[in-house]
DNA sequence: TATTGTTATACTCTATAACTATA
DNA sequence: TATAGTTATAGAGTATAACAATA
């Protein structure tokens, strides 16, 4: 390896290490802002968004296990924020659909949470949120790539 | 507000959305790569660089509580990872550091998952990494700020 | 056999409350 | 009184293993 592939080598390495703990930081602060546990709120957004899904479905959109989706899912219902109805189609599935109330709820934190994270995001200048976006995307890359 | 205000604030809400569910995503993948807890690694990986610190100090570096690094601490030391030493000027306080075992425990974890990560970051265009590397900085204002 | 989902169990990670010891 | 640290307890979040029901 060169000095200049050296140098370059710590610097990624540099970066790597920063990258993570920042994302431990940020995940953090993410959650002390809450009302109600973030993966319920995410998967509520998801229900929003896309409609009644299934619980494998919603466990591949989150990249979590289907059985952590099932306990997260039974944490929802009983709560009354989201509701179950066999699949008319397919007898093993279930469709996972948001209440009213889970949309209220939905709503009522994120003007707590992404509030904060909303006006955080929008203190950015124009620049600054471009390289956010570019960035998201590099970071779904990393995610969910092989 | 006017139609322009609110295409944008709706576009920072999408950008806040895609930020938090990639960050859950991201740090989700993360741990699957692991071969010790993502926290001892983290934490280790900061006394390795900073030389012995104060449970109070590593606590404020990795924004957790005293109490919850506490419990990190006496899990790493459970397994050989640091030692702790009384601060010669201070009786209340312990200098943790980490163990000659600790360094080389992080160094094998190290290849397995920020080995996983670097050679994503690598993979990414030098143009891509200087904007991962600006958003790492924005995500840092973004956890730290008040 | 393969897929969908559940239940049981355990581990990681973090928090709050209540406490001791030192400054 | 204030600061550093510990212990006890609880809750969020996720995983693996073993299972039942349906395709």
């Amino acid at each position: 390896m060169s000095n200049t592939e050296l140098a370059s080598a710590l610097e990624t390495d540099a970066l790597t290490s920063e990258l993570r703990a920042v994302l431990g930081r940020l995940v953090r602060r993410l959650r002390r802002e809450h009302r109600f546990p973030l993966t319920q709120a995410s998967v509520l957004a998801v229900l929003e968004q896309e409609g009644p899904l299934s619980i494998s479905e919603l466990a591949a959109i989150e990249s979590v296990r289907p059985q952590s989706m099932s306990q997260t899912i039974a944490e929802l219902e009983a709560d009354g924020l989201v509701t179950r109805r066999p699949d008319p189609d397919d007898g093993r599935r279930t469709r996972i659909a948001a209440t009213a109330f889970g949309r209220i709820t939905l709503e009522a934190d994120r003007a707590a949470r992404d509030g904060w994270l909303s006006g955080k995001v929008q203190a950015l200048s124009a620049e600054e949120q471009e390289t956010l976006r570019e960035a998201v995307r590099l970071m779904a890359r990393l995610a969910d790539g092989s």
